[in-house]
RNA sequence: CGGGAUGUAGCUCAGUUCGGUUAGAGUACUGGUCUGGGGGACCAGGGGUCGAAGGUUCAAAUCCUUUCAUCCCGACCA
């Protein structure tokens, strides 16, 4: 078989690299770092993109665009901000090519070098905030609730597909508040927006949290959090939900008259969501035949399978179950390639984790049944043509549910609580997972367990109950415990 | 940026040690015949600047120098 994929057991790294090569949803570019996102990578994206847009509207944001670039000058406004992206910035500095006076191609002409370079944006707070000085006086023009589709740039040394590319597609919203309780509480609405999508419709489970000064976002008060469990034990941050603070309003001197005519900064968030959900996506619920995509976000939700090849009368009875499942927004495809045999297109399939598949041949037609199969389970069975729709569309739905399940089973399964150093190396080494302990808060101690173990702080959970406790590096002690996880 | 490895067909790789006709295999692709309920068989075909540049040589995928890229391990990283 010429498109086998690495089991997961074997190299879990090159197993990731195989689905999303043979899933057919990503590749790398001629440019380190930067993938291209093929059609059906990007037709999943797209509905990720169509539901959070959505959740985002109906929470009453606004859709608007600001440039790629950013002033220099912009970005060193904000101390932190800088520290935090100053190492991965890509950087124009000139506006024009020429021919190489010496042969052939071309070079960067040199009378063309710009006045003030350009950074290509890692992230759109300082050029936002710059125009939000011209958008916001008065506490009428408050709350200010905006989002942008955008792609942005940041010059990682070490790159894995979705996970972490050099360029990478994303959601980020900057909001702009009068007061600090309004400020949190968005923070904590999008945390909140960012969890059912995960849980909802990408049917992973996620826990939220804030996280640890170290961990922050360069510029943030509060970061917020929903952190992910991958197959292999690794935790994925799906999301951030930032509370800024005044920081940006005042490093950008973005004022407001309040009713009391008293001017006042603006308290600001910013949140995001990035093509990294694509990688979530994948390492949670994808097996050792390909990629599994839940119905909720399956471009192609049931695939048929003439079998062996189309004929009048196959065609005729998927004829009918089409329009009958589009009659309930489900969306299908009938494969008619008469060149690929089934047990091709079967595989094919699986591969791309359509969640329904329905074989007809003959044989079915004359019992007036039809073979649906689970992308999630495998199971097969035999199902009435009569009603086949109601029956896919229950199957659908139990199918999104048991994805759900399964990957909340799988973190229950690798979620510990340990009271010892020795436990936490132990469980860390063997089973991986989250691991809640006792930390004593200080930044020093954070750092020594990542250097000892390579296991960071993922976050605070929102939930943590109080409970007293000893520090399980130190012995100081704590009142809750934290979730440590080893992480992409 | 340090340590290691690798660049040969779309993909996976052989050939490089020890230089020698026209650079190979599997798979994928194209056409055909037979097939047909889980990745079919056979026949025929197309496809290469051997990562790039320079050098040594009668002769370079093979030797030398430089360079670029990718992967792995570190460092780095909302």
């Amino acid at each position: 078989m010429a498109k086998e994929i690495t089991s997961r057991e074997e190299d879990y790294s090159q197993w990731y690299l195989d689905i999303v090569k043979k899933a057919n949803l990503a590749q790398n570019s001629a440019v380190r770092g930067c993938m291209v996102i093929k059609p059906y990578g990007f037709s999943i994206w797209e509905k990720m993109q169509g539901q959070l847009d959505k959740m985002f509207k109906d929470t009453g944001h606004q859709n608007a665009y600001f440039p790629i670039f950013i002033p220099k000058s912009f970005l060193s406004k904000e101390a932190q901000h800088v520290d935090g992206f100053a190492k991965e910035c890509a950087v124009v500095t000139h506006h024009r090519l020429m021919n190489d006076p010496n042969g052939d191609g071309v070079v960067v002409d040199p009378s063309a070098k710009l006045e003030e370079e350009l950074i290509v944006r890692p992230t759109s707070e300082t050029i936002i905030w710059n125009t939000y000085r011209d958008w916001i006086n008065s506490y009428r023009d408050l709350p200010l609730l905006i989002n942008q589709w955008a792609n942005v740039v940041r010059w990682e040394m070490r790159t894995r597909l979705f996970l972490r590319t050099a360029e990478f597609l994303w959601q980020e919203g900057h909001t702009a508040h009068a007061t600090k309780a309004e400020a949190i509480a968005e923070t904590k609405q999008m945390q909140e927006v960012y969890a059912r999508f995960a849980e909802d419709f990408m049917a992973v489970p996620v826990i939220k949290g804030t996280k640890s000064d170290s961990e922050r976002f360069a510029g943030a008060e509060d970061t917020y959090t929903i952190e992910a469990l991958m197959q292999d034990g690794k935790a994925l941050q799906a999301g951030t939900s930032h509370f800024l603070g005044q920081n940006f309003a005042k490093a950008f001197d973005v004022k407001f008259l309040d009713e009391n005519q008293k001017s006042e900064y603006v308290w600001a968030t910013s949140w995001g969501v990035s093509t990294r959900l694509m990688g979530a996506l994948i390492m949670t619920h994808s097996d050792d035949d390909g990629l599994v995509v839940p119905p909720r976000l399956a471009s192609t939700q049931v695939v048929i399978i003439p079998i062996p090849k189309p004929n009048d009368e196959i065609n005729a009875a998927v004829e009918t179950i089409t329009a009958e499942l589009k009659a309930k927004g489900i969306t299908v495809k009938y494969d008619q390639d008469k060149k690929k045999r089934p047990g091709y297109k079967f595989a094919e399939y699986e591969m791309h984790g359509i969640p329904v598949r329905l074989g007809i041949g003959k044989r079915d037609l004359e019992k007036g049944v039809v073979e649906v199969a689970r992308r999630d389970t495998k199971e097969k069975s035999s199902q009435p043509l009569e009603g086949i729709a109601d029956h896919i569309e229950q199957l659908l739905e139990d199918i999104q549910n048991n994805l759900f399940q399964r990957a909340l089973d799988f973190r229950k399964e690798h979620t510990t609580h340990v009271d010892t150093f020795e436990e936490f190396k132990e469980v860390l080494e063997t089973k991986g997972g989250f691991i809640y302990a006792h930390w004593d808060g200080t930044e020093e101690t954070e750092k020594k367990i990542k250097d000892l173990t390579k296991a960071t702080i993922r976050c605070i959970p929102n939930d943590a109950p109080e409970e007293d406790g000893k520090c399980v590096l130190t012995g100081a002690p704590s009142k809750r415990r934290v979730v440590f996880a080893k992480a992409y």
